[in-house]
Order: C-alpha cells, then sequence, then structure tokens
DNA sequence: CATGAATGAGTCTTCATTCAT
DNA sequence: GATGAATGAAGACTCATTCAT
C-alpha cells in the first residue's frame, strides 16, 4: 500500500514560476482530454500535446499516467471537503433545518462550479487509485458533517456518523445523476431545493432534544 | 448512434444466447475478470480461458469486447429496473411509508444479491456506453417510481417525476458508498432502516392529500 | 530471485511444428541482430521483423525481450557444457596430457561450431540475466572437469575443484579473445595446440601419483 | 571509422580534463552508477546527479554518453598495460618462472586494486566502443609480454608472440571468472599461485635455451 | 559557465481482432 | 463450430541531448 502510495505521489512540486504553469497546463488539458475522450482514451500522450508541452515533461512531473490523474481527483476532492468542513464547522448548534439548507448550498456550489471537470473526473474515481482518494475525502466530510450534526440545538442522533454518511451520499447520489446526464433536475436551484427538503426531512425524522446541547 | 447502437448488441438472438452454456460462462467470467484484475486488465483472452472457452468463441457471441461488457451491465440493470417496477405497481395507491419501505427492500435486495458484480460493474457504467444503459434503466426506474408516487393516497406530489428521480438517487448514493468501500453502514438491515426513514420523511414532507386519488 | 528466474522463463513450449519453427526462426533472428546490431539495438521488434514474425507472437513464447535472450543464451551454454560432460566422462582414470587433449578439442568444436554466435552472445552474458546462466554453466564444467581430474591416474591434486576453475577459465580466456577479435591464434589448430599445451602443463605440474587410483 | 574515433574523444583536453575535479567526480560517479544500476540503466542524468553536477555539465566535458563510458574503460585498461609493460620491462632477460610470477602479481594487484570497478566495466567493454580499446590495451600487454618472453633466458620461444597472447588470456579468463562472480579462487592469495603456476608451467613447457640470449 | 527543464524518438509490452487449421 | 496463433497499432515510459535562463 506504501509502494502504491508512493507511485502515485507527483515527482516534483512545481516551485517554479514556469514549471507552475506547466502543471497546471497539464490539469486543464487533462480534463479536457478526459471530456472529449473518456478515460481510456486519455493517454499521457494527448494530454501533453494538448497542455502544449511533450510526454517528457509530464513525466518530470509525475511518475506516471495515474499518478497525474490521481492529483487531479485529489485536487477536486479536496476542495469540496474544504468547502464542506468549513460550512459544517459555522453551522455548529443550529438547527438542522439551517444544517440541511447550507450544507447543500455549499456542496453544490462547490461540486457544480466546473460541472465538466466534475463529469470528467467520476471516470477517474472508479479507477483503482482513486476509490482510497474518494474514500479518503468521503471519511472528511461525514466527520465534519457527524460532528456538526451531533451539536444540533433541536434534534437528538443515536448514531450521527451514520446519519451523515447516508445524508452525504443522499446528496451524492442525485447531483452525480444530473451531472452524468443521467437525470435531469430542471435549473439548479430546483435541485437545491429539493435535496435541502431531502436531508432536512431526514434529519428532521430523528427524536427532537428536549434540552440544550452541553457545550 | 445507430452505429454504435449496433456495435454492442450481441450477435446472436437473445433467445439463442441466453440459452447458450458459454454465454452464462462468458458473463460469469467477465464479472470474475472484471473484480479480480480491474477493467484495463479485463480482455477478452483472460475472459474467454476464465470461462473454459477460447477468444473465438467470444466473438461468436460478441462482436467486441464492449458489447460483452455492456451486455453484462445490461443484464444486471434490467434485473434491478424490474425488480423496481414490479413493487412500484404493486404499491400503487399506497401510502407513502409503504412505498418507501418496500422500495428501498426491492431495490437492496437486488443490488446486493451479488455485491462484487455490483461493484465490479461501476467500472463498466463509468466506461462510454455504460452510461447510456445507466440512463435508460434509470429513467425506467425513475418512470415507475414517478408513478407510483402520483398514485399515493396520502401525499399529493406537485412534480413527482423530480421527487422520484432525487428519491432514486437518493438511494442509490448510499448503496454505492458502501459496495465501493467508501463508507460502512453496519448491518445491511441497518442500510434497509436508514434508507426507508430517509425516503418515507423526505416523501412525507410533500403536501398531505385531503381526498382520493381518483383512479 | 525466484520472480527474476520466473520472469525469465519461456511461456509456452513450442510443442506443434509451426511454434517450433517460429521459436528457431526468432533464435536466429536475435543473434543476427546481436552480431549486426549489437546488445543495445537488438529490440524486440527488430528480432520479430528478423525473424519474419511480429513482436506480437515474439511475445507469445517470451514474457519479455530479457527471456529471449536467457533463451538463446541457455541453449549455447548448455551445448558446451553438455560436450564438456561428456568427454570428461569418458576421460576418467585417463592420464592428464590425455584429458587436457580431449577437452580443449571438444570445448573448442563446441563453442567455435558457429563463432558468430558465440561471439554474439558475450554481450548477453554481461547482463544481469545472463551472469546467472553462465556461472551455473561454469558450476557444471567445473564439476565435470573436477571429477574427470580426481580421476587421473598419473597425477594427484590437492584441490581439483581449484585446477578444474582455473584450467576452465584459462581455456575460456584465449577463446573470447579470438572470438571478439581482440587476437589472433592463427589457425583454430594452433588455438587448439596451445591450448592444449597450457593445460597439459599445469596439470602435469602437479604432484606425480605413485599408486593407482582406487576405484 | 574516423568519425567514430572522434566521437568518443573527450571534448576538452587531456590535461584539464585529468585535472578537474568535475571529471573525477563524474567518472568515480559513472563507475557507481554502472555498478548499482547496470549499464542499462546508467544514464547521463544519472551520472551527474551523483557526481554533484548536472548533465549540461556532462556534456561540457564529454560529447556524448558513450564517450564518457570509454573514457572510463580507457583510464582502467592504460592502467592496467602500463603496469603490465612496466614489470615486462623490468624482467626482461630473467628466467621464465621469474616472469610468471612478477606478471602474474602485477596484473592482479591492477586489476584487483578496485574489484567493483574491474567488475562493472566488463559492462562497458562488451558495447561496440568497448571492444576496440580492449583490443587495444590486449595488444599492448601482448607486445609488453612478448619481448619479455623473447629475453628469457631459459627458455626459448618459437612463437613469443602467440605464446604471450595464450598467457595473457589464460590469465584473464580466471580473474574475469572471479570478480563475475562466477567462480571463487578462495583467498587472492590462491588466485595469484594457481595462476603462477599456470603460467610458469605453460613457459616451461617450451624448449630450453642452451645458450645465453645475444642482446 | 552551470543548470535542469523540455523534447520526442525509440523501447517494451499489451490486447482487440482475425483467420487458418 | 471451435481454437488459439498471428498481427500490429497503440500506449506507457525512458533517456540522450539541447538550450534558455
Amino acid at each position: 500500500m506504501s509502494k502504491d502510495r508512493a507511485a502515485l505521489q507527483p515527482r516534483k512540486s512545481p516551485v517554479q514560476a514556469r514549471s507552475s504553469a506547466t502543471v497546471e497546463a497539464l490539469h486543464i488539458a487533462a480534463v479536457q482530454v478526459l471530456m472529449r475522450e473518456g478515460l481510456g482514451r486519455c493517454t499521457t500522450t494527448r494530454v501533453a500535446v494538448r497542455a502544449g508541452t511533450s510526454v517528457g515533461s509530464l513525466y518530470q512531473y509525475y511518475p506516471n499516467r495515474d499518478a497525474l490523474l490521481a492529483a487531479i481527483l485529489k485536487r477536486h476532492l479536496d476542495g469540496i471537503a474544504d468547502a464542506c468542513a468549513r460550512v459544517c464547522r459555522e453551522q455548529q448548534g443550529r438547527p438542522v433545518s439551517d444544517m440541511a439548507s447550507v450544507l447543500v448550498r455549499a456542496f453544490l456550489a462547490a461540486k457544480l462550479r466546473d460541472p465538466e471537470e466534475s463529469k470528467a473526473l467520476y471516470a477517474v474515481a472508479a479507477e483503482r487509485g482513486g476509490a482510497e482518494l474518494c474514500a479518503h475525502a468521503q471519511a472528511r466530510m461525514a466527520a465534519s458533517i457527524t460532528d456538526m450534526l451531533a451539536s444540533a440545538v433541536d434534534v437528538h442522533f443515536d448514531d450521527p456518523a451514520m446519519t451523515a454518511m447516508i445524508a452525504l451520499n443522499a446528496m451524492i447520489g442525485p447531483v452525480r445523476a444530473v451531472l452524468e446526464g443521467m437525470a435531469s433536475a430542471g435549473t439548479e436551484d430546483g435541485l437545491e431545493a429539493q435535496l435541502t427538503l431531502l436531508l432536512a426531512s431526514f434529519f428532521q425524522a430523528h427524536p427532537r432534544r428536549m434540552t440544550a446541547v452541553s457545550p
């Protein structure tokens, strides 16, 4: 496992400006190729060419193709998990309905910032290396939500971790369906309203808390 | 598109194909190879050998590798969509809480019948051809649920199609997370209880119906 | 080590006539490419093309380039070691001068049967996998010679294994020099005469045996 | 041939090159990389990094990779040939047994001064450019030995050049076997004793000289 | 002058697909 | 109809060499 992990680490941090630009170009190019051609045809050469560099340069920054894809996925997931953690911290001690609406809004904002990228990365997440990254991001997000739920003023959760995991993935599911084009949710606002309702009613289906939470 | 569609059709008629022991063996073998080796190493030769035949025979039944994978995915999705359609029909005119529990139970039963297969097929679904099949299955399931919801005696849905789509994917999300090992839901019963609660409270968050539904 | 060993094993034994011909062609082609282009440019594609096949076929019989080269080297070395073992057995109990002349003749006959091949394979022997094969062949030959020397009627060897190893490599050295074009030995007969003299005098420089060897 | 020869020459004058600390570092680094990674992975970048410089600097001193390797090999061979020439000159007019023991001692001392280097360079010697260098060194050594033998007081050689070539390579063979790990010679002293015996008896197997050599 | 990022030709290897047996 | 050997296009990755900084 440590070997696999090592094999997916970027080779060098792009400290210099030029390098940084190259790496950025590679990321963008990879997402584009992923979208236009699919994971199977997302080859190192194609990515490099679209990025305006050469394969050699790609391999200067990533030890192999999977490391590049993993890096892109990681950045994407980290962004979402960060946003999630932030709002969950802010919503500590609030009523669950607030939690639901704020969490949904934050998640959608992060996930739909670049819908093409989000969509393209689902394929990467399905590959061997991607699953671990997703699991890690999910764990972070679930933990954030768990803490938030445990602090709710109006509802008591016997198993907040379980509730958090279900809620998180109940949100992820429809978003994925929409992004992958399997379903349409009308406007983005419509999707937000539905998910908020979904989570809020789920949270409120748990027993009301009689007394305040002790800090 | 017509070309693509044709390219993914099995070569022989479905009747012959389904009855053939070779085809069955190929399906099983393909799932096994998919699980053990991953999509990238799920080659026609490997599948054929594990199935106890030869590549040549594989090509007798499928025009190409993708057609084989598509067939497996399709069978899997059809099974789930069928189960879903059946129970949705049965629950017509029942209260939404019944609908939620029966739908969840049926979905889990179908999806977790062979968890390894379900998990392995996520990779296939992510490939180009898979998305269409998934979309089609989703559409079928969403339609079944939509009809069911519209007939609920106790709740009125302004946009039952939207509610169905959200509910369906809210169910799919956590199941996928569990199957892909990104989250644990304790026992399978625990998962069922949570999802039932999720859907039931979501459904009941919609306006109560004053009068009976007209048939 | 077991992994390396496995990685160098041929993939399948050429049981069928056609396969056997392909393998034979690959061997010949590899030696030719080795000679004409050098080890560094002895690529799988080049070998396959010269053999009149395709890379794919090459990989049907050998898991990788090194395995092909190792197979050729092994066959070559086995031939020499076999010849050596045979004559050493035949010379048991003879005077050392006979041993020297017969051993030299047999070694030269085997090694110079196809001088081009012999020469080309020195490069292979220098590569990682080749050293082991050479060491093994050397060990076999040294053992054969050791047994032979220990049975000499006229000379007693305190450390026949050491004498065998020195004698063997004293023979190998000049032959290699000649094959690699580093030195000329005039006719092949001249080389044989010199090596015979070398070994005979070396053997006879050891203490004379007073009594017969016990069987 | 002239082109090849030019391509392998160091770029700067030998005087400058030898005195440069960078060149020295490159030589040492190259031998180390050769040993640790093998010829195939002995890349210019790796050598430069291990030497504490950059590829660019390496190309300041050598026009290409082969020139670097050739330079190292040449230095190694020159050292041995020089030592050989020196003692051969010193032993002029001595009895052949002295010649044998002194030559063997000098050769072993030079060749085993840095056994790792000696071993690593066999791979370089096998490459295209290496053969010429080896041939040249061999020619020098053979000439030295030839002259020495021709001056022996106690033995007359009809073809001293041939005897020299055989003796030289009879010595080289076992040393190589030991260095490449194909055979063990016990202690280094043991090897020396054996080789001395080998050469001495070989020399003495030639006709005794009745009269003194004319100067 | 030193550096090391960039280049891209060239290797090995795999795999879908065909077709002679 | 079944088989599996043959094919060769395509992909990942490396490395000698150059040249802008």
